[in-house]
DNA sequence: GTCTATACAAGGATAGAC
DNA sequence: GTCTATCCTTGTATAGAC
C-alpha cells in the first residue's frame, strides 16, 4: 500500500478514508491494465468491496478515476512549488531550477502508483476528461517555463534551444524514471535524482 | 495514411497490401485511444470494412494487435543497424553513437503511428502479448548498450553512470519526441534530431 | 474476400435489502 | 455504507450467404 503525506497534511474522515483508499487502489490497477481494462471490481477488490459499493462514494468509473488522474499532478505541482519557495534567498535562477528538478523526480516517486496511472492513463481516458485534466498539467508547465526562462537569461542554461523544448525534454526524462527498474534506482551510493540532474544539465558526453 | 519502405522493400500481393493497410489503421486507432478501447469496428471502418471481415485476415483481436506492436520495433531496431554499419570506417566510436541516436529518432518518427502504437499501448496488453514482445525490446536494448559501452571505452562518453541507465536515459528521452507538438519538430532550422542530440549529449547546461 | 446476422460474454450502472 | 441481484449495452467472435 503507498502512502504519503497529503499537501495539506489534515486528519480524514472515515468515509474519506475509505474514498482516498478506494482511489490508490484504482491508481494500482490502472497501471497495470491501462483505462479500459479496469474494471471496477478490480478496484473494489483491492479495497475489499464489492463493485456495487463504489457508487457510494463515486458517480461513476469515470468520475474515479479522473480523481486518481487529476490527485497526482496536483500532488506534483505543490510539491515542487513548495520545495522551490523554501529555497534560500541568493541562489541563482540555475540553482534554483536544478533544485526543482530534484524535487519534482522526488514528488514523481513519492506519489507510488498515482503519477505513473496518469502518465499512462491519461491518452487512453476520453477526451472530454482529457480536457477538463488539460489546465492542471498545462500550469505546471508555465511554472517551469518560468524557472527555465530565468535560468537562460542569467546565462546558466542554453539560449540556442528554445524554452518548450528544454521543458520538454526536463519533464519527459524524468517522468520515464517511474519505469526504471529497482535495481537501478540506487547505483553505487548515487540516486537516481542525482544520475538524472547529471545526465539532464550536463548530458551523456564525458566532461574534460 | 502512413506509408514508408518496407526494410525489405519488395512489393506487395493484394492481400499481403490489404494486411498491411489493417495493420496501419489498427495502429492509429491504438494510439488514439488504447489498447482496450480499440475496437475491431473502429479499425475495420479506417480501412472502409466490416468488423467481421477482418477475422479473414487475423485470427483474433490480440493477434492483429500483437503484429501491429511487433512491427514497429522491428522496423526500429533494423534501421538504426543498418545505418550503424553503412557508417565509415575511422569514426571514433563517440560519433558511431551520436549517428546511432539520430538513426533512432528518425526511425521513431518515420513509423508513423507504428512506433507511438507500440509505446503506448505495450503496457496495457495481455501479459503473455508482452512476454511475446519484450525480447525484441531487448535485443534492441543489447544492442544500444554495445555502442555506448564502446564510446565509454573510447573516453567519449562519461563512466560515472552505469551503461543501462545511460541506455533509459537515451531510449526515453528520444522515444518522448513522438508526442512532441508539431509546431516543436523543426525551430529555427533547427530539427528534433539536432535539438535532442545536442540535449543528450551537452545537457542544458550553457556552454561556456 | 467481404458482407450480414447472431451467439455469447463481460462489465458499467441501478435498485432495494440489510 | 456495503451487499446482492439484475438490467442493459457493447464488442468479440462465428456462421453462412454472396
Amino acid at each position: 500500500m503507498t502512502t504519503f503525506d497529503l499537501p495539506s497534511g489534515q486528519r480524514l474522515s472515515k468515509s474519506e478514508d475509505t474514498r482516498r483508499r478506494i482511489v490508490l487502489g484504482a491508481a494500482a490497477v490502472l497501471v497495470e491494465k491501462g483505462y479500459a481494462a479496469t474494471r471496477l471490481s478490480d478496484i473494489a477488490a483491492t479495497v475489499g468491496m464489492q463493485a456495487g459499493s463504489l457508487y457510494y462514494h463515486f458517480d461513476s468509473k469515470d468520475d474515479l478515476v479522473e480523481e486518481v488522474l487529476g490527485f497526482g499532478v496536483r500532488y506534483v505541482h505543490e510539491y515542487v512549488r513548495a520545495a522551490v519557495e523554501d529555497l534560500p534567498d541568493g541562489l541563482t535562477a540555475g540553482e534554483r531550477l536544478y533544485e526543482a528538478v530534484a524535487a519534482f523526480l522526488d514528488a514523481l516517486l513519492a506519489t507510488g502508483d498515482l503519477s505513473p496511472a496518469h502518465l499512462r492513463t491519461f491518452h487512453q481516458a476520453p477526451p472530454d476528461m482529457q480536457e477538463r485534466l488539460r489546465p492542471g498539467r498545462r500550469d505546471f508547465g508555465h511554472y517551469l517555463d518560468g524557472l527555465i526562462s530565468a535560468a537562460v537569461e542569467s546565462g546558466d542554461v542554453r539560449s540556442d534551444i528554445e524554452i518548450p523544448v528544454l521543458r520538454l525534454f526536463i519533464i519527459n526524462s524524468l517522468e520515464r524514471v517511474i519505469d526504471w527498474p529497482e535495481s537501478l534506482r540506487e547505483r553505487d551510493g548515487r540516486s537516481a535524482v542525482d544520475m538524472m540532474r547529471t545526465l539532464i544539465f550536463d548530458g551523456v558526453r564525458a566532461p574534460r
